[in-house]
DNA sequence: AACTTTGCTATTTTT
DNA sequence: TAGCAAAGTT
């Protein structure tokens, strides 16, 4: 009975699940959902395909539902077995990437794509990118492979090819022109990278009605999750798709699908990689959609969602929601004020032990902060009391080297033509290829426009028989596995490419032949628990007729899976470790109590935002995910005095702290509130002058060791020294000199430029200068002979 | 081909 | 500061 899927939601969830897919016409009708933090919102999308199913207003064949991440399209089909006895497998249900590559693979043909097709990650299209530049010539001083990647990577989101660009200048012809070159040297190799996965099923399914009408018939009821995430290109294809694009309604005339969109514009934090939350808006001008509030919170405390809804309100352009909870108030968020950085991780410290000791899991606090340079002072201040942590964040198992190398030459028997992959390994382990012998291959196959794989036939010589070795080295791993198992191809391969002595005669290769063998174990895993189908073409539903359904190769599902789920980024459960991680990462997880830590200006929100288009509203949401996070217990902090890019750094408090609201808020650091301008002493509002911060920096440098190895958990371990005998000499020698009227880090006042707090002092008698940071003008050299600098007492 | 030195840069990240 | 990538040395 439905009844039960819906007997624990609350009215407007179960409102949501419940909102009719077709209106009174009989045409289909779409749905926007608007969900608040913690507000159920997975729960809500679950529940909504399987009282979909339930009531049989489509068969599971029918539901195409979108996620941006692996774990939430996991997630969801885990939930929906737990609902419904259905095989969620052969459902389409994954992200944006794995439907289209799904789709991809199963018309290839179509598509204009080999069968065996490689997906290039964000690293391998770099490297495919410099190896174009260089052999077109081109400086890479004037065009630098990262920019023209990111060109290439937002025009595609953009659904534009080179072709269809507005060039403006001669830089940006340049661009596009090289843009034209990328695609046809990934098309001559047969690889596509992230955003073509995108963009080539997009016109896919707009050039082939067949294709198009088959898969618009088929899904009529499209469901996607973190909506104000999606950028130009998604949004294009859900239109298409659904049939709401303004092309002809579909040949039979079944019409338009039901799209049931959930998101939350409040947490729309991803613009700088395309996504754009105005496709919320345009949702809701093109698809009418039904709309729901979920606005009950089943996270927060009352005063951490007041915090959260008082400081969102600064925002315009909302959608408009608050968040409610009936948690009750629960405590205040605490807010402290350190004196440095180091100061700053050494009260994390004390605050952990005793949130620990209070009986609270090391699990369940988080630490958050904006960028990933501020982790490391606080790992270093952890390590030295002995607290586990985890890092979010950094390599994934994919993404390794030795695991590049091993899937690389994996590729090469599926796809011999991919250059990439030839050129990662051709001379690793080194087999005698050298810098000649490349440029040999290079040339030969630029002249004859064919890849660098056939071109090695074509060369005699010293460079031809190297490589000649080579090839037959490939050709022999894929002769010899044709009959073979994945694990079996994949330990042949990691043998037999030398891949695994090289490492063992290495010094430090213990730890990469580990993660050699645990590929074979992923490869196992991925056959028996997978079905190897899940991101690929082979899991077709039994009965499924799909116009050039093809199956696929464990292998090339296998590779597919590796390039599109580069494995966990995140912290394992079962160990008790606190969790720290930057504020981006943080979204959609939860913990009992949060820190939120680096609250200067310029860091949160961080400088580079200010010159943004809604840059500062973009941080703004950014906090907002931040505290949401928190269940039960918020602390906030902020420091004096900073090490960054090695130059300590003197920033004013977050604007944001002044956007909560107040009765909501405790001060650990009394007078920190009026610190900002100098309220308590001389502008050193906790008493520090800036020589204190400097011994302290140094005093804490001296007495222990961290190791800032790749490791992501970090027990104690044999470790390295930071903060040699040098350093410390050197900072020695930094301090300025002369007598001075002010103090680094003092609150001043200017007549023109009005408050400020100075950074830095140089020069001597009449030449003495102080830099002044302003609160509206921003940071200026002031000559002290001149300016009328008072300072606020 | 392994090693060292220099040079550059420094939000946020998934696929 | 430090971390990586490219260029220079043996």
């Amino acid at each position: 009975m439905y009844t039960d899927l819906l007997a624990n939601l609350n009215p407007e969830q179960g409102e949501a699940v419940t909102l009719p897919p077709v209106n009174e016409h009989g045409q289909a009708q779409s749905a926007l959902i608007l969900a608040g933090a913690g507000s159920g919102k997975t729960r809500v999308l679950t529940t909504r395909i399987a009282w979909l199913i339930q009531t049989g207003q489509v068969s599971p064949i029918g539901v195409l539902a979108v996620t941006f991440t692996n774990k939430a399209a996991k997630e969801m089909m885990v939930r929906l077995s737990a609902m419904l006895p259905i095989n969620t497998r052969g459902m389409w249900i994954g992200t944006f990437h794995g439907l289209c590559n799904r789709l991809l693979r199963a018309h290839h043909k179509e598509a204009g794509l080999p069968s065996t097709f490689q997906i290039l990650d964000t690293q391998d299209q770099l490297s495919a990118i410099k190896r174009l530049l260089k052999g077109l010539k081109v400086d890479d001083e004037k065009y630098p492979p990262k920019q023209l990647q990111y060109f290439i990577a937002h025009a595609k989101e953009r659904g534009q090819r080179a072709r269809e660009l507005a060039v403006g200048d001669d830089f940006q012809a340049k661009m596009a022109q090289l843009y034209e070159a990328y695609d046809a040297q990934c098309q001559r190799e047969g690889v596509v990278d992230f955003a073509e996965l995108l963009l080539r099923s997009y016109e896919l399914l707009k050039h082939n009605e067949a294709i198009r009408t088959h898969y618009q018939e088929r899904f009529r009821h499209i469901l996607i999750d973190e909506f104000q995430d999606t950028n130009a290109l998604q949004y294009a294809w859900l239109k298409l798709l659904s049939g709401h694009d303004g092309s002809p309604v579909n040949v039979s005339g079944a019409g338009t699908s039901a799209v049931f969109a959930v998101g939350d514009d409040d947490q729309s934090i991803y613009a700088f990689r395309g996504a754009d939350v105005e496709n919320m808006r345009l949702y809701e001008k093109q698809f009418h959609p039904l709309m729901v509030k979920l606005e009950q919170n089943y996270r927060s405390h009352g005063h951490i969602l007041d915090t959260a809804n008082h400081l969102i309100a600064n925002n315009s352009e909302r959608l408009g929601k608050n968040l409610r909870t009936d948690a009750g108030h629960g405590e205040l968020v605490r807010i402290y004020d350190a004196p440095s950085d180091h100061a700053e991780a050494a009260w994390l410290i004390e605050e952990i032990k005793a949130l620990v000791s209070s009986g609270i899991k090391r699990t369940e606090i988080a630490l958050l902060y904006r960028s990933n340079a501020q982790s490391r002072i606080i790992e270093h201040a952890l390590f030295s009391a002995a607290i586990p942590y985890r890092v979010y964040g950094g390599l994934r198992f994919f993404e390794r080297a030795e695991i590049k190398h091993a899937l690389a030459y994996l590729r090469l028997l599926e796809n011999p033509n991919d250059d990439t992959s030839f050129s990662r390994v051709v001379n690793f382990p080194t087999r005698g290829i050298g810098a000649r012998s490349i440029e040999a291959v290079q040339d030969a196959a630029r002249a004859q426009q064919c890849s660098l794989y056939l071109a090695c036939s074509t060369l005699d010589g010293k460079a031809g028989s190297a490589l000649g070795g080579f090839v037959r080295l490939v050709d022999h791993m894929r002769e010899a596995t044709r009959h073979n198992t994945l694990p079996e191809t994949v330990e042949f391969v990691i043998q037999h490419s030398g891949l695994i002595q090289h490492y063992l005669s290495e010094r430090e290769g213990q730890d990469r032949v580990e993660n050699l063998q645990e590929l074979i174990n992923a490869a196992t895993a991925f056959i028996a628990e997978e079905g190897y189908g899940q991101d690929a073409a082979a899991a077709m539903l039994p009965g499924e007729n799909s116009p050039g359904a093809v199956e696929v190769s464990p292998l090339a599902a296998f590779l597919s899976h590796a390039s599109l789920e580069a494995g966990d980024n995140q912290a394992q459960a079962g160990q008790d470790a606190v969790q720290l991680m930057t504020v981006h990462s943080a979204k959609g997880l939860e913990f009992t109590s949060v820190f939120i830590t680096g609250l200067e200006e310029g860091l949160f929100p961080h400088e580079n935002s200010i010159n943004e288009l809604n840059g500062l509203e973009e941080e703004r949401r950014l906090m907002y995910v931040a505290i949401t996070r928190a269940k039960e217990r918020l602390y906030l902090s902020h420091t004096q005095s900073r090490m960054l890019h090695g130059q300590v750094r003197y920033n004013m408090p977050s604007r944001f702290l002044e956007e909560l609201p107040t009765d909501s808020l405790k001060w650990l650091t009394p007078k920190a509130k009026d610190a900002r301008w100098g309220g308590g002493n001389s502008g050193r509002s906790s008493g520090s002058t800036w020589q204190d911060v400097y011994t302290r920096q140094r005093e804490s440098e001296s007495n222990d060791f961290f190791d800032s190895g790749s490791e992501r958990e970090r027990p104690a371990k044999q470790l390295g020294r930071v903060g040699s005998a040098a350093t410390s000499v050197r900072r020695m020698a930094s301090p300025p000199r002369g007598n001075y009227p002010f103090t680094i880090g003092q609150n001043v006042f200017h007549t023109k430029f009005g408050e400020g707090r100075v950074t830095s002092l140089e020069g001597n008698d009449a030449d003495a200068r102080a830099q002044v940071n302003f609160k509206r003008h921003g940071v200026k050299w002031l000559q002290l002979s001149i300016a009328k600098l008072a300072a606020v007492d």
